[in-house]
DNA sequence: CACGGTTAGATTGTTCAACACTTGACTTCT
DNA sequence: AGAAGTCAAGTGTTGAACAATCTAACCGTG
């Protein structure tokens, strides 16, 4: 599509550019084998540039790849939601007490995507809406000046997003957290940086204790009301190796 | 006995440990390029395999690929250094501020890091010197209980070691940062978590001041560059399709 | 029926040889 | 000398092949 950009990016990059997205968007489902060959196939690259691809995305902890065995969407556990949100308190409490003394103009992106977490749920579009809502804490990270850093913060935030599109935020009160997001903003802005840190604490422990709760009320059983695209299909056909894992069934 | 331990690794995780270790132990010099061909063939693996490990070792940040023109080690630039020992105090002090919360066996494994740095440096052997010094720094990260964090940790100073390699730290009064290990150690094993965090400070500002003049010292005075064509702005990792946020902004 | 071993098919791991494309240096022309 | 063209070297990518190993069905024996 993009003849006058520099498509200066490797084919390798691009298809694992195009999983990353597949992931993100819950496309790919947690647990989705991907074989080789029919994946490269269908998007028209060889089965090296593939194994390039899962190469990258296994290394940013996307998929997971068992000798012999092929690679799979990645399936957080309880264990890993507790381990990043302990990163996320770590990382982002430390950043906002920081935002005074290295005053950048990260201001009108956080606007940014506060507004357009604002929009999305108006339209009730919770997939964007997580996608906004995670962006908004992950340029929080920008207040450290460290490019090691936010790209490390990049890779769990998107390993957290993954967890979560399994997650259907909508009957999650997800309206309810869009005044926190702009009171951080506010403090933000006025300078108030210990008020902020003590809201995004709390906004935090929050935010674990729902999808702590949401997670372990799926692996006990308990239904989703809402499916994404698919009907019920519940019944019958185990669909590979997780069985009592599995979301939907 | 298992007969094969872990025969479970993939050639191209071999090679990316070899080429890893080389890297680390100084073989391979930062700015060296890597050529594909002689490199596979010196290794007796295929030109595909030899991609991949190149592909693992630059989103570790130790190679630099540049498209259409090669893989090269990459190159430590005093920012990056700045950079690493931000991210140093930023993890390493509230780890031992955690110490005594999380009381773990961590203890035993610090006080052989520390045994392994003062036979090496009785022996003047600097390198290895280095290498316990920079795995004490590590090891105080299991404090935080957070495996994602370790990795990271575990990376960066990676990225620090293969910095540190062309600076003979053997002029730079190695001996003298025994005894601060030592009382860290110790204040440690005592519980008194703040003052070690203020010996902690001290020592990881008195050791970026240190590295940052020798650092300076050496681009004034030697000019030994090598290398593919772009010296500047090393530790970029890899020139992908990073989807969400390019850090580098 | 349960149980262990065998076999066949499928999938991954790895190699090899080729071709397309880019780069950087070299050559040539004005 | 400077601009434009040429060319070898190296990377990016492909496709086919073979080896290694996992999976599942099959089978005979107790």
């Amino acid at each position: 599509m993009e003849h006058s950009q520099i498509h200066r990016v490797s084919v390798a990059d691009q298809v694992a550019s195009i999983l990353r997205q597949r992931i993100l968007n819950g496309e790919l489902r947690p647990g989705t084998p991907l074989q080789e060959v029919p994946l490269s196939a269908s998007l028209g690259v060889s089965r090296n540039t593939m194994r390039e691809a899962t190469r990258i995305l296994s290394l940013e902890g996307l998929l997971k790849r068992s000798i012999h065995r092929g690679v799979a969407v990645s399936q957080l556990s309880l264990k890993d939601v507790q381990e990043i949100y302990h990163l996320r308190r770590m990382l982002e409490i430390p950043a906002v007490l920081a935002a005074r003394s290295n005053h950048t103009d990260v201001q009108p992106d956080l606007q940014n995507a506060l507004e357009g977490y604002e929009g999305a749920v108006r339209r009730r579009d919770w997939a964007r809406a997580v996608e906004f809502d995670l962006q908004f804490h992950s340029l929080l990270i920008r207040f450290h000046h460290n490019r090691r850093l936010e790209s490390f913060y990049q890779r769990v935030i998107g390993e957290l997003r993954m967890g979560m599109v399994l997650v259907d935020r909508g009957h999650d009160n997800p309206g309810g957290l869009v005044p926190v997001h702009r009171k951080i903003c506010q403090l933000l802005a006025a300078g108030k940086v210990k008020q902020c840190a003590a809201v995004l604490a709390q906004h935090l422990d929050d935010s674990e204790f729902r999808l702590s709760r949401v997670m372990t009320d799926i692996s006990n059983g308990k239904r989703k009301q809402r499916g994404i695209g698919h009907p019920a299909n519940a019944a019958g056909g185990d669909n590979g190796a997780q069985s009592n894992k599995s979301s939907r069934g």
